[in-house]
DNA sequence: TATATATATGTCAAATTCGGCATATTTATG
DNA sequence: CATAAATATGCCGAATTTGACATATATATA
């Protein structure tokens, strides 16, 4: 993992390892960030595309507006179990989201 | 819905609305707990094809015993970002995750 | 059958995530 | 530029999820 990418990681309020040793995702840690990110863009997509603000998408979801920034701006204190909930209320299928983590959605 | 799959649900936590009015979830309410179901299904699954016990998955993850049986069994209580962390340390990769929702992936 | 191993269920305090709210900052629009 | 709309950031108490532990139940193995 370069430092370009950790530094981004860090700034966002991952736990990228201890300040000492500041080193090494596991393959694991890797992919499950990977897949929050790749998650919370797609909300951040979506949103876009239909023209919704993040206050009408938080109403929607009985959310907040404040919770949906976070979550587009990948902010790990924001639950996969949210990003999902807004991903389906902005239309997105469970098909879609398998093709999502396929990589075969760079836009839907 | 039926009313099969509605008292599966229910005894397994779930709130499928009031007590007066038990009734009708919303498409994406029941595609949420759909995407739940396939994710702790194929964490059973993929636990049991490498031969592994309940307690082994734990550790792996920093978790408890009486915690991934809860996710196997499909506990509301278990937040999906646990479920893809015991999916991944079991081997299942991103895309592997991504088939499963799309539909092609009945056995990995 | 016993005995051990694996899984299920319930409870607890601690940690995390929650919605809501205030407000700072950015972006759009006149 | 000013003014408004949208988004970002920080904090709060409430709700949820956490790992842990105890223990009940189920399953395998002798």
């Amino acid at each position: 993992m370069d430092k370009k990418k950790q530094k981004v990681l860090e700034e966002k309020g991952f736990q990228v390892g201890s300040a000492a040793e500041f080193l090494e995702l596991t393959p694991e840690e890797e992919a499950y960030i990977d897949i929050r990110l790749d998650i919370s863009n797609m909300v951040k997509k979506q949103r876009a595309k239909r023209g919704w603000t993040q206050e009408q998408l938080a109403r929607a979801i009985g959310s907040s507006q404040s919770r949906i920034a976070k979550l587009e701006g990948g902010d790990p204190g924001i639950s996969m179990d949210l990003m999902i909930k807004a991903l389906l209320r902005l239309g997105t299928s469970k098909k879609q989201i398998g093709k999502l983590l396929e990589g075969e959605l760079e836009a839907v």
